[in-house]
DNA sequence: CGCCTTTGACCCGCGC
DNA sequence: GCGCGGGTCAAAGGCG
């Protein structure tokens, strides 16, 4: 497994489900139509990770994950410091900036969503997971030359959302983080990614 | 016309 | 209290 790094770490206090079983429940990549443009390989690629190509390398990267690694941008990210989280299951559609960027109703704990991120080798920023996603933010970075980028899904009710950067020190890689869970079934027929983890631990096992 | 992106302003938490 | 950084809103404009 030297092309295929994968690492997870999943945080939730509000749901019991597993990494894998969340990932595959809500996840599902497409690879083909935008990195068609960069590359139109890509599926191939991932369905033979034999060739030394390192192009697109897939990570995925644990919540509250703390290291000296170069993962350490999108650790610092999305550790407990910035627990701007709503429910977990994407159902509460608030209005005010307070009740979304916190999760604290009256008398109410702060839940986190389920929030993971990877990493993907990629000349393009937007992978095609299979959902719309509706732009709502752009911000500078700190220590980082390019801009993260913040997606709502944009079926109604669901409240997930993802962020998308390029790191700055190595250009070629992009980290994309998802927050929360999908209410609804994905809209495009795309290789699903139990597929991907499947081939992903086909691979680790090697 | 509907959906999407852009972008400046705003809010909030946190560290000092 | 203040400044900074991250996250979100919402108006304006673009595009098919």
């Amino acid at each position: 497994m030297d092309n295929l790094a994968a690492m997870f770490h999943y945080s939730s206090s509000s749901t019991s489900t597993s990494p894998a079983a969340a990932l595959s429940s809500q996840l599902s990549l497409n690879m083909t139509n935008h990195y068609s443009h960069a590359d139109h390989n890509y599926n191939n690629r991932y369905s033979s990770y034999t060739q030394s190509d390192d192009d697109h390398e897939l990570r995925l990267i644990g919540e509250n994950k703390k290291g000296p690694s170069d993962n350490a941008v999108v650790a610092d990210r999305i550790s407990p410091s910035s627990n701007s989280f709503s429910t977990g299951d994407g159902d509460d559609l608030n209005t005010s900036m307070a009740s979304t960027k916190l999760n604290v109703r009256k008398g109410e704990k702060k839940i986190r969503k389920p929030k993971f991120a990877f990493q993907t080798r990629s000349q393009v920023d937007i992978l095609d997971d299979g959902y719309r996603w509706r732009k709502y933010g752009q911000k500078a970075v700190k220590n980082n030359k390019f801009p993260r980028s913040y997606y709502r899904c944009t079926q109604q009710g669901c409240n997930v959302k993802k962020q998308v950067q390029r790191l700055s020190k190595d250009e070629g890689v992009v980290v994309t983080t998802y927050e929360g869970i999908h209410t609804h079934p994905i809209e495009k027929s795309t290789d699903n990614f139990e597929h991907i983890l499947t081939q992903m631990q086909i691979y680790s096992s090697c």
